[in-house]
RNA sequence: CGGGACGUAGUAUAGUGGUAGUACACCUGCUUUGGGAGCAGGAUGUCCGAGUUCGAUUCUCGGCGUCCCGACCA
């Protein structure tokens, strides 16, 4: 993409509304724009990051068999109620309204419920189970307190997937692989050195539920942790019980902030039984269905991204969720030479499926190596009347300062190797 | 929802019961061209409503909004 049709403005300054280190650093370089207080708009680099984070969970989730599909926001009130979900007392979060044709209706800020009936259509035997379904769909919260950037908002897009077994045992299988997928896509988004699976409480249908949490001083919960054993431990169930289900002890934990950046949980029969989803086994028995949950919110993930990853300059993505791989830098100048090979690159890169943003703007060099380190893109590739002289290029990588001076052939050698 | 702070231009900030200032961004021109450059000129603003007052951006009350702490967060 060429950065003169890049409608967004990078500011020198953040909003004085803002305190988060990732909301300042995302809307200094232009990837979201505050629309309210825990609304939030994602601009073109963010939309990128945001889908590449999204296809990273994608891809992990098919990986252990999940199937995707895309459940509607707006929610009947009745299917709540079975639930006992549906009244404020229950559910302090929801946004209501009422149909002018009559009745209320919710958006959802979960989906349980409309997964767990929809699959009543769908799963009568034993043969049709085990299922798991997710989407990547827009959760609504009213939350009393929104804050934090995009760690707590009001409007957010949820990767929740939800199985659907046949019996603990099978259920029990997939909760681990679906537990060893999400550490997977932590790693793969650059967190996985500071994130831990975490024992957090369970609820009514087992004794833990299990939350990734990513140690940060930007976070709102308190895990307690071991480094070495990689494991942590919520502070709301950090008890003597739990370190004796753990075999660890005090003395190697040590108390942390941390940022929740995904949660699983085993619901049991739950929503099964309360909305009549059961199958018919081998002997013609019927019996109810064992489900589990699995979130991730893929903004805050990239919030995350940019409150660890980043330095005084700015942002600094790791190439799996960069919007783009190459910040072609042209430096402008009076002869039409500098212009021309800076074209000629950013044609071939593209030729070479490399996504390139290319500052073609006429603005001074300062400016545009200040925007491209708050950016934040993986590599710098400088196209000037020095580099023409040399004959190679100047590349600069953002996270390490390392340059080297390289060809085409040898960038696209180097990029594609 | 309880407590606190705040609301001046696109952004960040001064300031005042009597003509609202600065920086960056923006527009025009010239200069400059490897680290947010310079000069000259220009356009743009007191959250909303009521009250006090000759006069309110400033004081008072109400509303709305934003942030922070707490509560909450299957």
């Amino acid at each position: 993409m060429r950065q003169s049709q890049l409608f967004t403005k990078t500011r020198r300054e953040a909003p004085k509304d803002e305190v988060a280190k990732n909301a300042q650093l995302l809307i200094r370089a232009g990837y979201i724009h505050k629309e309210m207080a825990g609304v939030y708009d994602l601009l073109p680099l963010g939309l990128r990051t945001f889908d590449k984070v999204v296809n990273i969970i994608r891809e992990e989730m098919n990986k252990i068999g999940g199937v995707e599909a895309h459940l509607s926001s707006i929610q009947r009130k009745e299917l709540w109620e079975q639930t006992d979900r549906w009244s404020d007392e229950n559910v302090d979060v929801w946004f209501k309204s009422a149909l002018k044709a009559g009745g209320e209706v919710g958006f959802g800020w979960t989906h349980e419920e409309p997964f767990t009936a929809l699959m009543r259509e769908h799963v009568s035997s034993y043969k049709d189970l085990p299922v798991y379904a997710y989407q990547f769909q827009t959760k609504f919260r009213n939350e009393t307190r929104a804050k934090s950037g995009l760690m707590r908002t009001r409007e957010f897009v949820m990767k929740d997937l939800y199985s659907f077994s046949k019996d603990e045992a099978e259920h029990q299988k997939f909760y681990d692989k679906a537990s060893d997928a999400y550490m997977r896509v932590f790693e793969r988004v650059g967190l996985g050195d500071v994130t831990y699976k975490t024992f957090a409480s369970g609820g009514s249908f087992s004794k833990y539920s299990h939350e990734f949490q990513t140690l940060s001083d930007a976070g709102e919960d308190m895990v307690h942790v071991s480094k070495e054993k990689k494991i942590a431990i919520n502070k709301e169930v950090f008890n003597d019980e739990v370190l004796a289900d753990l075999g660890v002890s005090k003395d190697e934990l040590v108390e942390e902030k941390a940022i929740e950046v995904g949660n699983i949980f085993s619901l049991g029969t739950r929503f099964s039984d309360a909305l009549g989803l059961s199958y018919k086994d081998e002997n013609g028995e019927s019996r109810p269905v064992i489900m589990g949950c699995y979130g991730i919110g893929p903004a805050r993930v990239m919030a995350t991204v940019a409150e660890l990853l980043s330095d005084d300059k700015g942002l600094v993505w790791p190439e799996s969720v960069a919007p783009f791989r190459v910040h072609l830098i042209e430096i402008p100048s009076e002869s039409p030479d500098v212009h021309n090979e800076a074209a000629e690159l950013y044609r071939e890169l593209n030729e070479a499926g490399i996504e390139v943003l290319w500052d073609d703007r006429d603005a001074r060099a300062g400016e545009k190596f200040a925007d491209s380190e708050l950016i934040g893109i993986p590599l710098r590739v400088v196209v000037s009347e020095k580099t023409l002289a040399a004959g190679k290029f100047e590349c600069v990588e953002r996270a390490s300062g390392h340059t080297s001076h390289k060809s085409i052939s040898e960038l696209i050698g180097h990029l594609t190797a």
